[in-house]
DNA sequence: TAAAAATACTCCATAGGTATTTTAT
DNA sequence: ATAAAATACCTATGGAGTATTTTTA
């Protein structure tokens, strides 16, 4: 059964002949005979029935008009769909929670004002995920803490990020000494959730040290983190991006801690054997240049 | 676009390969690569990417397997409806409110019995409606109080109906008089609404006697009559098909009137160029003959 | 008699096949 | 080397056409 079918039929049964069909149709009126007889055959039914010049559904007749209007209706909005991907690009990115809310949404933004009529869609989720869809082609790139390991994998680096220790410019530490990690497990801490990709590496470094760190407050938005530093409850661990406001504002202080920086690097990921059309690669080279300029 | 077109796809988005899909389908491998090339074509999008051994879809794709499931989907239940429509007879009756519930459940309730596969609609609306719906074949037979006038309509009487004063047993009334139309014209009486079949009929009746006639409750139900005639409200005029039961139940009584017994006449109508089937003709006769027994 | 649908036929586009080549693991 | 997809070519079904007949208001 071709959809052609069901639109034959449709015109017979809105205009209420077979010619008066034929004519919308732009179609002999033989061939719209032929049709619906076929239609008929096919199924078993009459689907339609004359009485004098009048040609009116039969029973059968309306629920299969039901049904066709139904299938003619979802085949229009398939081909909607389909022009929109025919003229747009589209590009789907998953990405960590950080990166998604405090970076993409600006990058994307002036990528807009650039004039770019892609389409992006932003998907946050963790990393295992994120590598999960690129490999089944249901995101295009991700952006991921940690380097995959994937063979199917390609790579590159996309952002550095440091993680800073924060807290309300009244909290106890002095302000002007440097402290070391080993001193901050001494501190009730405000940290991510642990399996988010900031607080494994931060558990890692603390592994290190001696004794358990005091965590205060776990949370598995950064936000409330935010806060809660602001509200003088502790310290926190995040990443500048999202404390650099919060700093300028005077809300927080950054503690200053002795040692190499805590640098986490954000990996730009595809599927190495994806195909990539031209203005996707403008795209990405956009987005990597203005990463770049974060770091 | 053909349905068939739909199911080779699906078949390739499912088993995630095109010589997976010809072989599910029973399909030369080259047929398939053709029809989604097709398909690319015609929507100008690509809907497939390889990556090594593995299709997987692009995005485009994903939005075309979500449309063709719901095409092939409506395709499944509209064949499934044609199936029933295909190996059943379905008889599409139109009645009044008294036949269609007093007379026609029970007269089809006997036909299944007989081991009948119809299958029945009944529709109550008011002649008007039937006639229509019979003139645009969206009812097969009707089955109205007044006979059609209608050049188009083909009719012939099915059931003689006698509309009977009934009142309770303690209603004042004696029991053992006969009474003329104009003495009940003095009566609380129950009638059914202005423009329903029965009760046109009775203000034709009463249109020749002297002054207005006392009508206590009017309803569109025949039920709220029967109740209220019961509870000793006034009289009801009303089929005697309906309070017959009652009657037998001593719950109320029958008031003898003089002259003509009140009988109205339903008539079995139908298109006159309706082309009706073998098992249709037989199951109408079904019906005439059973409500015969009626009368 | 005129208008609508059915019938008879012709033509060609295309869905399906087989055989083979190309591509990627 | 192997497995999958693409390409090339052939065949036959059937979709669309014109010409004509049948039906019914």
């Amino acid at each position: 059964m071709k959809v052609r079918d069901l639109e034959i039929f449709l015109a017979v049964a809105e205009r209420g002949g077979f010619t008066k069909a034929s004519e919308k149709l732009y179609l002999a009126q033989p061939s719209v005979s032929r049709t619906i007889k076929q239609l008929e055959d096919l199924y078993g039914v009459q689907l339609f029935e004359r009485f004098g010049k009048k040609t009116l559904l039969t029973e059968a007749g309306e629920t299969f008009l039901y049904h066709a209007r139904r299938m003619i209706h979802e085949k229009e909005s398939l081909e909607e769909a389909m022009k929109d991907h025919e003229k747009t690009l589209h590009l789907r990115i998953g990405s960590s929670l950080t990166i998604g809310t405090y970076i993409l949404p600006q990058v994307v933004r002036l990528l807009q004002e650039k004039g770019s009529s892609i389409k992006f869609s932003v998907q946050v989720e963790n990393s295992q995920s994120i590598i999960r869809k690129i490999k089944e082609n249901l995101l295009d790139v991700g952006i991921i803490e940690i380097p995959s390991l994937d063979s199917s994998i390609d790579s590159k680096v996309i952002l550095r990020d440091r993680l800073v220790p924060v807290c309300s410019p009244k909290y106890h530490l002095d302000p002007h000494r440097i402290f070391s990690w080993q001193e901050l497990t001494e501190e009730p801490l405000l940290l991510r959730e642990k399996g988010s990709a900031g607080r494994d590496l931060l558990d890692e470094r603390f592994r290190k040290m001696i004794g358990e760190p005091t965590v205060l407050m776990e949370s598995s938005t950064n936000e409330s983190l935010v806060s809660a530093a602001r509200e003088n409850l502790g310290v926190a661990v995040l990443s500048h991006f999202i404390v650099e406001p919060s700093i300028k504002l005077g809300l927080l202080r950054e503690i200053e801690m002795e040692g190499e920086p805590f640098i986490r690097t954000f990996h730009l990921i595809w599927h190495k054997d994806k195909y990539m059309k031209e203005e996707m690669k403008e795209a990405l080279s956009f987005i990597e240049e203005e990463m770049g300029k974060w770091m």
